[in-house]
DNA sequence: CTTGACAAGTTCCAAAAAGAAACTGACTAT
DNA sequence: ATAGTCAGTTTCTTTTTGGAACTTGTCAAG
């Protein structure tokens, strides 16, 4: 399967990682919710190349993540900013971030810390289900097909995880 | 910057893709949560090449996300589980799913759905707080350096996130 | 008027990674 | 003997990336 059909399979990992699923992108959108707007400051910032850089900010706009704003005209400059739909990664971004402080974090500790301006404490993301508001591990959800799956596949048949627990 | 320096940067977010930030990497444990563990089942379910499955495995398994087990010996097939490691990814990947669910679905809706076994119903994740428990979003956060920051760089001028909202 | 700086790219080339498909090795079933 | 299963490896071609220089429009200094 090829990068450009990835947006046509039945499934909304896929389809995300369409858009987001690249070494840099998700780089580029850290750098976005921590305020970074401009071409240049994002190339020093990462280390990218400018030529990957540019076709990453172009792919992100023509996806409605990030936005393409003037910020002074003659000569035009333009800065990105995170749509609201780019804005909704937040929580993913969270997760993965909270994974990495939590097993590829060196002695130190985390590299950044996030406060949750509500209470005023440094905090982790806690999944919870938007039904009854209970923590959702992996083990406490069950896969079933939608309607947006299509005739195209099947479900694999469920194996347990490791690690104990049941998955039906 | 390189891939294989990726895991060096002091933020938490390239250490993690260090790891799973490849367009395979995710789909494989997407695989993996839904109970494939064997290498030609990847392969039949992923149309990705032998050559990269067997490398994106090998990485996963280097990294301890999932594991090899032997399932039977003459001949020795071995398959891929996940660890616990490998399991604590599934908020992320939840995350990204209910992303695409909500940005990148076609008019039918979800492919897939998930129950919350728990109280039997369909779930979105929500993200909140693991003081106050309340949902977070991308404006109710601050960043701060933390201890495993280091030296090398700085965190940029906040700026305000698009749509509204106070970044501090 | 010429030079230099700034910002946001584009162009060029060599190196690395990915895709496609055949090949290997240790078995089992017919 | 022949074919099939499974988990890879090898080979070859195409695509993508990394690195660095070049372009365009404008302002400021000398």
């Amino acid at each position: 399967m090829r990068w450009e059909n990835l947006d046509q399979e039945p499934c909304s990992l896929a389809r995300t990682l369409a858009v987001v699923g690249d070494r840099w992108t998700l780089l580029v959108l850290r750098d976005c919710f921590l305020g970074v707007r401009r071409f240049d400051a994002f190339e020093k910032r990462l280390g990218v190349t400018r030529h990957v850089l540019a076709d990453r900010l172009k792919k992100l706009v023509e996806h409605g993540v990030l936005a393409k704003v003037a910020y002074q005209d003659r000569p035009l400059r333009e800065e990105y900013r995170l749509t609201e739909k780019g804005i909704e990664l937040h929580p993913a971004i969270l997760a993965l971030v909270s994974w990495g402080d939590r097993h590829m974090a060196d002695e130190r500790g985390a590299p950044i810390v996030h406060i949750h301006k509500t209470c005023g404490h440094p905090m982790r993301p806690v999944t919870v289900c938007s039904e009854c508001g209970e923590p959702v591990g992996a083990r406490d959800v069950q896969v079933e097909v939608g309607a947006g799956w299509g005739e195209q596949g099947v479900l694999p048949q469920r194996q347990k995880l490791t690690g104990g627990g049941d998955n039906g």
